[in-house]
DNA sequence: CAATAAATAATTTGATCATATTCTGTGCGA
DNA sequence: TCGCACAGAATATGATCAAATTATTTATTG
């Protein structure tokens, strides 16, 4: 007989999976504050997981650069100085133009209108001033097209910078709010539209000039 | 009193993080083959490691894209196919110059030093058609130059790159030898002692060119 | 009867946990 | 200031359970 877990809870995941996913949100998504102290127990009562689990989640997350791994053998949330976030910004700037160009090319209708859909509760957010939920919606629009550029192994690498600026991220809402921000989501979508590779490359890339000039600010 | 395996023997790090750094050079340098399955228990037995640990440096491994975790749960080593291969070569030959500019401009003559005596173990061992040897030493000749760039962030990025094509660099070479092998670091080198990081960047560029299209070559 | 398919048993492997050990930093007292 | 003891935390092991693969057996069919 067919396993009810994995046709209705998606695939029973083992725990050390789940804990992955969770504590990557709280990274990405401003739960923690760049060079915050991490505990393996208290990871696990937080969780509700075992000491296992969240040892090989922590590990992962360490070898993504989430986290850091001192001396003293603690785990804290990786601070991002302003010379790492020159590097961050680097490497966004050689590898997102690439991803859109290539999820240009094999955009559907029915992806575009699901990205606008995602843009317009992006700027809902916005207006509301309600951080958290852009921090998501944001990274999900960008999320989306890495996806769709079918790349598997430069959307891990672009999909891993946003695990250097995550933290960072949040100071910069919390101290700017959000009614400042702006994006070229607009632009880009415009580009896609009309299927135009180069013209979706170019708007994205000013995106990732203006986010990483948002966060530069933030934490200078 | 002062712990003494920290002063003789570099720190004693814990075993999680031996059996990372083993089981990495492992897969860097051939001893597995693109595909192979890996299980915990084995790698604990081999590495004489507890299950745990070897668990860990898995997810880490894992994360870098080196091993892949299959919708069973099991763990076998990545393989590259020629769409990767692409992808990470775009990669490199976006990472690596840059690398390699900013190495450039802080070497020291004692660097390009212990560069040009690493060179020379190279050229020896490829023509001794040692191939272990030559892997090896061709990624220290390249992880030299990324560390005196002194900019982690990229240097990591760059430095995974290797652990998605390194098992397939082992079939290149057991299928075509290491005689025919060829690279830039002559004139890498010469750009170095001449301090002019463009031409270093450069010259860099024609070596990773030249290193993915011996892969190409060698798992087509 | 042979061949294929289905069911079941055995083995391997992974996941998780409880527990013991080791390490690190700190505060106390000499 | 130095050394020692203690508390908190990380490390590591092995036991136990669950899942999956493989091997074996049984059943069925042409």
């Amino acid at each position: 007989m067919m396993n009810l877990d994995k046709t209705l809870s998606a695939a029973a995941l083992p725990v050390h999976e789940i804990v992955y996913q969770d504590l990557r949100a709280l990274i990405l998504f401003g739960e923690f504050i760049p060079g915050e102290a991490v505990t393996i127990q208290g990871l696990a009562t937080r969780l509700s997981a075992g000491l296992t689990p969240v040892r090989e989640a922590i590990r992962r997350l360490t070898a993504e650069g989430a986290l850091s791994f001192n001396d003293n053998r603690r785990v804290c949330v990786a601070t991002l100085s302003l010379k790492d976030l020159e590097d961050v910004s680097f490497a966004r700037q050689l590898l997102e133009p690439k991803l859109i160009f290539m999820a240009a090319q094999r955009i559907t209708d029915q992806d575009i209108a699901a990205l606008i859909t995602l843009d317009s509760a992006l700027d809902q957010a916005i207006f509301r001033g309600d951080a958290p939920m852009y921090l998501r919606l944001n990274y999900q629009f960008h999320h989306q097209l890495y996806q769709l550029a079918q790349a598997p192994i430069l959307s891990a690498l672009t999909d891993g910078l946003w695990l250097r600026f995550g933290p960072s991220l949040r100071i910069v809402c919390g101290r700017l709010g959000t009614l400042h921000l702006v994006d070229q989501h607009k632009e880009t979508l415009l580009a896609l539209k009309a299927g135009d590779p180069q013209a979706a490359s170019d708007a994205i890339l000013q995106d990732v000039l203006q986010g990483m000039e948002q966060i530069r600010l933030g934490i200078a």
